[in-house]
DNA sequence: CTGCTATTGATAATGAGTCTCAGAAGTTAA
DNA sequence: TTAACTTCTGAGACTCATTATCAATAGCAG
């Protein structure tokens, strides 16, 4: 009864059919936490057996990120990342310049002042980014 | 006596010659406070009548950045921003999705919330981006 | 000036991501 | 179940910002 499949639920809003591609690739992508790029979850479907091509992999992830269900980063360095949104709530990253280690952080005053900024310019606020640059423990 | 031009002591400084394009990069970069990409910095060179290569205009910009006297914005969209930091303090950016105009903001308290979360973690912070993407005044 | 090197321009190469299109597979109605 | 219709997929071509290559050029120290 209770809808147990969100992505069987995206795509039937968006009118799109369900495969197995799409499948594996949502499962591939909540199997971990991680922040990975596209060519990760590839070789790692790749690896588990899965025939599925790189366009695949990039036009599901586009569906699965307009449908809420994964988030987008942009780090700068050329290689979007991605994360599945299933258990965790809003957060931004903290990224090692060394190990390029990712941790996350939540700061209620700092999500408050952004729209207070964006409110007060009469602006609407869609999204933000948040990373913070830094050298962690282990590589100092 | 002052020394009139940063360019030439980040140049020395690094060990490196003093040439008419990175004079001229340097000129074009300094002639607005807009937000450009690499190619609209090249194009201004060339309808100047300067005759450069786009490879220069990356080097160059490339030691700019590294020097401290030039900012790269990545703003997700594959191209590369630049600002030049001569009369500008530190601030943030918000971007328009519909229009793509950018704004600048500043806020002490965000600053410093940054800065309490790395050091909890005990980290060092290098450098932050913070971007809010908005759909501005006359977007709506 | 001369000679040594860093720099440059032209252009090839790179690499993440997108596009194309013929064949494969999901869906629908009978 | 099958047929008919569409969407989806894989392979590989393509795009486009940026980087690398390399022979020719031009700073700069002596
Ligand atoms: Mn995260
Ligand atoms: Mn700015
Ligand atoms: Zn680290
Ligand atoms: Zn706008």
């Amino acid at each position: 009864m209770a809808s147990p499949n969100p992505l069987k639920k995206a795509l039937k809003k968006e009118g799109l059919r369900y495969t197995q591609q799409r499948q594996s690739i949502w499962d591939e992508m909540c199997a971990t936490d991680e922040h990975r790029d596209a060519e990760e979850i590839y070789l790692s479907l790749r690896n588990e057996g899965m025939n599925v091509s790189r366009a695949t992999v990039y036009r599901t992830i586009d569906v699965l990120v307009k449908n809420n269900l994964v988030r987008k980063l942009e780090l700068g360095d050329g290689r979007a990342r991605y994360e599945h949104k299933m258990d965790s709530g809003h957060h931004d990253h903290l990224i090692c310049v060394q190990c390029g280690k990712i941790e996350e952080f939540m700061d209620e005053t700092i999500e408050e002042r952004q729209d207070q900024i964006v409110d007060d310019l009469g602006f609407k606020l869609i999204r933000h980014i948040h990373q913070l640059f830094v050298i962690c423990n282990d590589c100092q």
